[in-house]
Formats: structure tokens, C-alpha cells, sequence
DNA sequence: GTGTACCGATACGGTGGAGTACCGGTACAC
DNA sequence: GTGTACCGGTACTCCACCGTATCGGTACAC
């Protein structure tokens, strides 16, 4: 993004001899998530990762010892919380905007949990690095979201529908495509909030 | 079950050179099948499966073509209704029971759903098959639960919240173990049903 | 008893990925 | 200009699995 694209003949980007810089191990990372997210995470092959970013295999093993920690090393880097800022005022607008957020990367994230879903069983630190990149920071900002609405009154706090948002949320985001065959999108979601978060809230 | 246990010395099943009954069939699937939830699809191997079950590979590939149709067999053959015939005369009631029994076969559903749930993307065979044994069963009886409510006049007919419930009951069941770090028991579940299915449909 | 169909075991070639080693080349520091 | 560290390419070994072929053996029908 920094304009310097045409530099060479064609659009190759003169040979990178140089040491790796933040950027071009952003392009590993990226490589690495959309092959699993397509793939699953079995089939990604260092070989291929290598290959679809035009660098060699050594230079993979030189910065990472193994698949599942290179893995880890993606997903600790794509961490990114995506409904952060969320805060109307209200919860029941709070989280009729996390629907419709969640309703935009449904997709992506949806495929890369379920691919890596079972990977994550056999492998500790891969396990970990997910919780942290997909999951813990939506549902520290649900908590967050909640919280809030309590402490505004609008909620009780020992209200017994509290404990099981977070899970109604990602639940749904998540079967969606067994059960319809399509990604959650962020109409069907909104939707959801209205006819069955906020009700079990009392918030209806 | 049929009392043929002690037929030879030790526990050797004396040597098996005759035709596979449903028996032995099923021996495979289960093998199959329970392999698939413990090391994932793509790592299970035929090889595997034939020295767990003590036959030859040729004997597999004698009968299923290939790894996605033994599997699909396998689950076809696994079909089973979960929580058929709860039929309590009350809604309420009929979802409590509904959460009872899903919370027994949760872990090794759950975990059969996750391990498949890739693979699934790329073969619509078994796609079909998963679907057909795991998960369309369980709707269609959530379901006619809630057309009965219905019928009875426990629930509005167009009530929002009705298309959803499927997706909440299986959705919280799935996503347990990725917030949480275990399976959704019987209690958790029926505890969901009380603090947001029965609110949500107005029944709380 | 005889025949036959099918099982279990084993061996085999082919394929593909993991991870290593080496090598030439280039960017960058000084 | 010189040195050096690191990149990209390639070749290599190891290993596991796929799918097939072969063979001896045994249950079962008749």
C-alpha cells in the first residue's frame, strides 16, 4: 500500500533478498489462514504456503520450527477484536450492532474456527493462540457490552439469561451453516437479537 | 450382546474368514467412526482402521470404494434419533427433556460434528450423510416439539422466536467446549432451556 | 467330501509432505 | 568497495499412506 508497486518490468516486485520484514510476514500469515480456512488445516502444507507466497520452505523452518507453531504464530498476529468500540447507551442497541459486525466477518471466522476446530485438540499452544485471536476477545467485549447494560439498570445483574449470551451469539454464528447451509449474515442476526436475545433478556 | 463370548481360549474371536455380517460391519463403522472423533478425518487412515479391527485393508476397499464412502456408510449406519418420542404434553416440559438427553450424547456428537465439519465442504456425499445422521433427525424432532406447543396454543404460530430455537438448542451445545473447555452436560443445558429458550418463547 | 467365494495377511510401487542441507545471490551496513 | 547476514531455489532423505495384487486359508453350500 505504500505506492511502490511499479518498480520493475511487469508487476514483478524485484527479487526480496533481504531480511523479512513485518509486512511480508503479514503476506505468511494471511497465506497460511485463507489455505486453512479453504483446506482445512491438515491439508495446508508448508510446501504450499511457500509456494503461493513465492518464498522457499527454509525461509518458513528459519522463523518458525514447526507447522502448528507457524499456525499459531498467524493467529496470534490476526488477533483483532471485532466489535470493539460498540457502546450506544444501550444494550439492546449494543448488541444489535455486535449482530450486525458479527454478521460481516460470520464468513471468514466461522470457516477458520471450524477448520482448525479439531487441530486445536491435539496441540496446546494452537489451542491457546485461537481462544486469544477468535474467541476470547468477542466475548471479553459481549461481557463488556453486558456489564454495562447492568450497570445502567437495564438488566439485573443475577438476571439467569446473562451467562448464556455470549453462547447464544457464537452458538448460532456457528451452526448456522450446518443447519441452513449458509453463513450467518448480518440480517439473520439482528433478526435473532430481536426475536430471542432481548426477550430472554425481559429487554423485548 | 448374544451371549457368544467364550467360544475359544483366551479371548480370540476364533479366526473370521467368512462372509462380513451386520455385525462385523458394524465393528468397522463404530471403529471408524470413533477414530474419526479422536484424531480428526483427515487422519484417519484405512490402514489404521483395518489394524484396529483386525481385517485387511483389501477388505475395506473391497467393499467402499473410497475413505468418503466408508465414512458416509458409517454414518449412515449410525442414524439414530436421539430424543425421539419425548412427548410430555407440554412445551416447556418436552425442551427440558429434549436438553436432558442431549447433554448424554453431547461430547461424542459434538465432537463427531467438529471432526467432520470440514471435510464436509469438500464432498457432498458425506455431507449428506452427516446431515442426514446427526443433524436433520434432531431438528425435525425439536420441531414437531415446538408444532405441538403450537397446536396446543402454548406458542403464537408466527411467534419470532420459533425458527431460531433449533439453532440456539445446537448452537449452545456446540460452542460449549470452544468458550468453556468442556462439553455441554445435561444440567448446563437444561439450565439454558429455563434462563433463555422458555423467556425467549414467552414461556419463562 | 468337494468346490467356491470371500476373508486376512503381506508385499509392492507410487505419491506427497516434513524437515534438512547446501548453494548462489543480493540487500544492506559500514 | 567490502563483508556479511539472510533470502530463494533446489535437491535430498525419511516416512506414512494410498490403492492394488497376490496368496494361503477357511467357512459354508451342496
Amino acid at each position: 500500500m505504500t505506492s511502490q508497486a511499479a518498480e520493475g518490468p511487469e508487476t514483478v516486485v524485484a527479487s526480496r533478498r533481504s531480511k523479512i520484514t513485518p509486512e511480508r510476514e503479514r503476506e505468511f500469515f494471511d497465506a497460511v489462514l485463507e489455505q486453512i480456512r479453504e483446506c482445512g488445516y491438515d491439508s495446508v502444507t508448508m510446501e504450499g504456503i511457500a509456494a503461493s507466497t513465492r518464498c522457499s520452505k527454509s525461509t518458513l523452518y528459519r522463523q518458525w520450527k514447526t507447522k502448528p507453531q507457524f499456525v499459531a504464530a498467524a493467529l496470534r498476529a490476526s488477533r483483532r477484536v471485532r466489535f470493539a468500540g460498540i457502546d450506544t447507551g444501550s444494550l439492546a442497541e449494543d448488541l444489535r450492532q455486535a449482530a450486525r459486525a458479527a454478521g460481516d466477518w460470520s464468513g471468514k471466522d466461522t470457516r477458520l474456527l471450524q477448520a482448525l476446530g479439531h487441530a486445536v485438540t491435539s496441540d496446546q499452544e494452537l489451542a491457546r493462540a485461537l481462544r486469544e485471536a477468535l474467541v476470547h476477545p468477542e466475548i471479553a467485549a459481549l461481557e463488556e457490552m453486558l456489564a454495562r447494560g447492568v450497570a445502567r439498570g437495564e438488566v439485573r445483574a443475577d438476571h439467569p439469561a446473562l451467562e448464556y449470551i455470549p453462547a447464544m451469539m457464537f452458538g448460532v454464528l456457528r451452526v448456522r451453516p450446518v443447519l441452513n447451509g449458509q453463513y450467518a449474515d448480518a440480517d439473520y442476526l439482528v433478526r435473532f437479537v430481536e426475536a430471542a436475545v432481548l426477550p430472554a433478556l425481559g429487554l423485548g
